[in-house]
DNA sequence: AATTATTAAACAAACGTTTGATTAATTCAA
DNA sequence: TTGAATTAATCAAACGTTTGTTTAATAATT
């Protein structure tokens, strides 16, 4: 196996293993296992459990960043077809990645790790800032009402979206889909919370279809 | 000191360790300490740093459940003010102890002790059953549409105060609130999620003011 | 020949828990 | 109320594990 394999390996493992039991609780020697690799290679290979989590952050935070220029610049899209489609994005972002998104949250409660709270902080500004452009631009547009809370409309969807993949077991017990296939599942999932959060986002914005 | 007391006192500093440390990196010394006793006397009175976790849960969440009987059978008031009466409490109850409710979290994300687990699923178990008896009130009263999703709308509720409660210095930061007391603040913050969830609830439950 | 990768073994530190001695509090017959 | 007997509370010290990390030897690659 290649050198550049046996690094993602550990990645993968230890991102699951740390979403799954924590960063303490999950040991050296448990993502050593579940890689299929001896213990020493990931301080080799990493420097540290602690360099090993910033790298699992390092690797997925890139893909957690949404296309903005993509989206904004589009003229073909409405204001709100944009948010639709940041919406839909993040959705389906969090539904693919939820080990990683358990890890996120876990750091947002600890605070502890600075170079860490530094990525999330970037996370949620560039959040913050696409999100704005797009509020300016329906508010230009006299299809946005004024005095939108920036802040507290995405602090719903990602809490929504959060929420849910934490509930989920909850939701299928609930609406008897506890026999249904993971990727039908996750359809399910993701089509709800898309029109649930698109028709609160219609208040939230003040924009009527 | 009495055996209550300090009882107690090791109950507090052990909430306020597991949320701001996770309960793996909190320990039992740091407790300890904390607390001002000595390091046996956590053993000593619980029995296993596992069980004073579970003890926690077990003095904090009597305080979380909702007085169900009084707002159910309240008859002055309308289907949606008791819906807002219950976003209000829960609200109200999350600001107060958010030491607690971030140690929830992260328990719902790791799921290791059953003691536990068994606690958060009757909680929201009992949340959902009085929201369903809420809403079907409503709908018999012609004043919510037909088919909610009550595991949606309260995942939006807890979704969006927890969220709120992990980047509250997010949203100082973007309005300007950094100066202000703590209590100011967090009147503020009630007051802030008070009418955006009131305004989302108006259109998960279809009522018109 | 020189660098890189891999390993089993060992490292010191920290962990939750227990021990055994000591002190404080409570019980209860005299 | 007294005072010995019993129980409960407290503590420093030690327990055996487990922790993340390092070492030093070996294997593979360049």
């Amino acid at each position: 196996m290649e050198v550049k394999d046996k690094k993602k390996h550990i990645l993968n493992s230890a991102e699951q293993l740390f979403a799954r039991k924590g960063f303490e609780a999950a040991t050296v020697r448990d993502i050593a296992d579940a890689a299929g690799v001896n213990l020493a290679m990931i301080s080799y290979y990493f420097g540290s459990k602690e360099k090993l989590m910033e790298s699992v952050f390092h690797e997925r935070m890139d893909s957690m960043k949404i296309k903005v220029e993509l989206l904004i610049k589009d003229t073909h899209l409405s204001p709100f077809q944009k948010v639709e489609a940041l919406l839909e994005e993040y959705i389906r972002k969090v539904i693919d990645k939820q080990a990683f998104y358990k890890i996120l949250l876990c750091e947002q409660v600890m605070k502890k790790n600075p170079v860490i709270i530094r990525l999330i902080r970037e996370l949620k500004l560039s959040y913050a800032a696409l999100f704005s452009e797009l509020i300016k631009e329906g508010q230009k547009k006299k299809v946005f009402k004024k005095n939108i809370d920036v802040v507290m409309a995405l602090t719903t969807m990602t809490g929504t979206v959060t929420q849910m993949v934490l509930n989920k077991d909850y939701y299928a017990e609930f609406n008897d889909h506890t026999n249904l296939k993971e990727d039908e599942f996750k359809k399910i999932l993701y089509n709800k919370l898309n029109t649930h959060l698109k028709d609160i986002f219609k208040t939230i914005l003040g924009y009527e279809s």
